[in-house]
DNA sequence: ATAAACCTTGGAGTAAACACAAAGGTCAAG
DNA sequence: CTTGACCTTTGTGTTTACTCCAAGGTTTAT
């Protein structure tokens, strides 16, 4: 059995995180000893292994929190459940990938555009692109 | 000159938003009106959109700040003032992209994984490699 | 005169995932 | 017997960008 302070330094997070996934319903300790204090089993110690995982391939905790009830109930679950959560995270990363890539070709586009210079940004072309009502990349003027 | 409700029409947002803005520091209407409306000038207006656009690549609020300072003061500015905004940007939306990319291989690879059919979650490979230390898939044992 | 459609201020609520602070109980070492 | 390192609960703060609500003043049209 690990106290919470233990728990926490094997997995290298914060006690409060912890008490926070508790309040939240995703890790309750199975017992609580005589003096208050947070007892937590090997097998929430894995439970605790499996929450870590599931965030590092980009689930928020409300959906572990479906995870885990299927972890829980496996026999009365189906592959198709744990299917359908994983490819509802893959569409939701993959549009944000996408709205994050229309930024990027934006971003390098007005970067590629600016001298990036010791100029007056008076004729800085990112300025006026960003004044420009379609985002456009106005053309050089020199003045002679 | 426009009141807020229709400046807001205008660029199909919503007429607290204005207001927030304004609480923001991003865009004050330049004169009240006897009545206590506020006054937006065409000038604003473009303000406004320079605001909007600068959003649509990715800019947060705090960021836009930073850009209309420079834009109100271009003369003491320089480009590379600009560019340097935005190529700050860039590397954090390339940062993101690439937490996100990273998501994205792990949950694919679970997915593919996984034959998502009615099978019972007891033996599904997605459930099993949370499950693992190393987020690996156990390969695929037949009964018989 | 009154209803509809504006506008005002102030403040509360939302999501996400914690981090932290205060005030106090517990336990082992010296 | 006190110090330090634990632990407890409760509650607040952080970030971002709004959105909505309440209570009330103003304007316009009929």
């Amino acid at each position: 059995m690990f106290r919470i302070g233990e728990l926490a330094k094997k997995f290298s997070i914060n006690a409060d995180t912890l008490r926070f996934y508790e309040k939240q319903g995703l890790l309750c300790p199975s017992s609580v000893a005589a003096n208050g204090y947070r007892l937590y089993s090997e097998q929430e110690a894995k439970t605790l292994g499996f929450i870590l995982r599931a965030k590092e391939v980009g689930f928020s905790l409300t959906e572990i929190k479906s995870l885990l009830s299927i972890e829980v109930d496996k026999a009365n679950s189906e592959c198709s459940d744990v299917k359908a959560l994983v490819d509802d995270k893959l569409d939701q990363v993959t549009a944000k990938i996408q709205e994050l890539q229309r930024f990027q070709r934006s971003l390098k586009r007005l970067s590629n555009a600016c001298c990036g210079g010791h100029e007056s940004a008076e004729d800085c072309t990112i300025l006026q692109a960003l004044e420009s009502e379609t985002l456009d990349i106005v053309p050089e003027h020199h003045h002679e």
